[in-house]
DNA sequence: AAAAAAAATGCAATCGATTGCAAAAGTTCT
DNA sequence: AGAACTTTTGCAATCGATTGCATTTTTTTT
């Protein structure tokens, strides 16, 4: 019973005095093959407890039915949902998934990319580490005309092959921005990750557009960048109050820094949103329940996963040549106490 | 330029005027091959591109390198802990992980396994859906003697091969309830998902065994048992306002439904701990930075991920037999204000 | 019933890396 | 120099599934 050899489709074969190229083809549902032998062989497979093997299988055909994914990090609530969305869409497709993080750094990134590409995966998914700089990193990729999907953190080599998913975030800045200017902030304070991150970046775009746009200067010592964990609140909060004229209000580029930013203020007993308003980014599940409720920029990442992997998936699927293309996502502002001084108080 | 063959050993060993064997050899460090013969095949391989083909190895071999995860949901906070911390042990050691979601379905976890299963991972580490039962569907691993570790939500068959890595949730739930009766609670409300799921089974027992060393009566109607997600909250309450005694404590089994819950006894404009004490479990980010700040068990998900990691692998480094065994971390409640009816206001 | 056409099956090579055993090359010792 | 080892390298089979082409079987047509 130990150890027994795994039943192979020469085995089947045998059993059924056929040859291994006929029960191949009946596996895979070949139509070239007899109905009834199509069925005989099945069944014969079922009975004997074959199972396919894929090394064999992908060896030969050159080809993993797997997905590699390269994120940040895994344990990130906005994150992880996408990862749930890329899951999703896979595992319809019966298509494997092989995950790592980059933990912000290039080097694991790079590091990453490597494995994966000795894995021999079909396809990339890829939100980019903050400090990395360029695409050099994935020419094998780009060489052998594997696919590379960018989501999220994404990056515009000229020429790059790639297809991005995003949302338009120098607009969705905007939005919050002006937001604030329209509740009465004047001196608004920008807490972002590395700016050489797109989505930093261009939330910083939209930032100063709304600041211009509306006849506010912009005061270089109001941008602040920090990693944007749990610490950044006391961080961010101890530069503001050094300041000689403090903020009124604060755009925080993810959820968990605004909110650890007013945990700060809070217990300083400056109020939100009187005294200083505060906008986050993400929409995760904190900023409902948190007190007060964080005005936030929804951010599809369930969906921007399903996006990313079907669009893969289909690219995998027609085999042909990428066109590189961005794909945008919708965001929203949600407005919440955090930052509505016109309320009325129930 | 398009589609150049790959370059295989085959073709180092031409350029060097060598045979196959003695370049596969020289890659894998094979010290019967001369130091110089082997400086100069990896010199050779570098320069011709070369790449592994891990389908061909893996068909030799017999083994991917490749580690299963299968777990509840991958966009919880609590678990996608767990995966950063399986994904940094199995990167340290250049192993690949597949992961893939049940989404608390028996079903989907059992078409997980046997994509698992074909895709030949090595091991697997596995956290159970709620509704699963019994392990049945872990027999081909077990047949086959391919070693599965268990996490968190574990199940124990008699005679089951698995190595389980879990805190005592017994334990920890007594904690929790003592904890709520020292603060003066009469009448606790247990809130825990499927109790056919060890963990929340388990910490029932804990929630029972702290009333009766404590002389409470245990009142089955304060038992109710819910998804825990967001929604819990309203739920939850609505019993709770529909009871003849209204409870003075609640126990949540994960931190969610207990922000969830005070949420709407907030609105309600129910106090706690004043009214209602509460005590929520895992730790997470919101559970610090929530107000009032939650008193919830520390539960150390990342470790968990690492141990589980560093057990299976250790066990595929080895090749013994599994010996079942239970690891259990530690767990530690953390006292805070949502329960902490003695504190002074500053 | 024979010829022609269509359908079903089989042969054998292929995908690359690995490895037991044999053979060759190199050293050491009488 | 030749025997007796050691050290290096090569041969050839193997891991299973796939597939172009050839062959056999079946069906249709005349």
């Amino acid at each position: 019973m130990i150890s027994r050899k795994e039943v192979t489709i020469y085995d089947i074969a045998k059993a059924l005095n056929l040859s291994a190229s006929t029960v191949s083809r009946g596996l895979r549902g070949n139509p070239v093959i007899r109905k009834d032998t199509r069925r005989r062989i099945t069944e014969t497979a079922n009975a004997m407890g074959y199972q396919q093997n894929s090394f064999a299988r992908n060896l030969r055909n050159n080809r993993s039915n797997t997905i590699g994914v390269i994120l940040p990090r895994l344990n990130s609530s906005f994150q992880s949902s996408v990862v749930a969305g890329i899951e999703k869409e896979a595992s319809k497709r019966k298509i494997n998934l092989i995950i790592s993080q980059s933990r912000e750094s290039v080097e694991k990134e790079k590091a990453n990319i490597s494995t994966m590409y000795n894995s021999r995966v079909d396809g990339l998914l890829v939100s980019l580490a903050s400090d990395t700089e360029n695409l050099a990193h994935f020419d094998k990729f780009f060489k052998k005309k594997i696919p590379v999907v960018l989501f999220d953190r994404v990056k515009g080599n000229p020429g790059c092959e790639c297809i991005k998913i995003v949302i338009d975030n120098e607009q969705a800045g905007y939005d919050a921005v002006k937001h604030l200017i329209e509740q009465g902030c004047k001196r608004i304070l920008f807490l972002g990750g590395n700016l050489e991150s797109n989505v930093y970046h261009e939330r910083h775009l939209g930032y100063k557009r709304a600041l211009a746009e509306h006849g506010l200067p912009f005061d270089p010592e109001l941008t602040i960048m920090d990693n944007l964990d749990e610490g950044s609140g006391k961080r961010t909060v101890e530069k503001m109050l050094r300041m000689k004229k403090r903020p009124d209000g604060i755009f925080a580029v993810n959820d968990t820094s605004a909110v650890a930013i007013i945990c700060t203020l809070k217990e300083l007993g400056i109020k939100v949103p009187e005294d200083i308003a505060v906008v986050g980014f993400n929409n995760v599940f904190i900023s409902r329940v948190f007190d007060p409720a964080l005005t936030t920029v929804h951010y599809p990442g369930e969906e921007m996963g399903e996006v990313a992997a079907s669009t893969l998936i289909e690219l995998l699927d027609n085999d042909k040549p990428v066109k590189p293309k961005t794909i945008v996502l919708d965001h929203k502002l949600i407005i919440r106490k955090s930052s509505d001084r016109n309320q009325h108080p129930q």
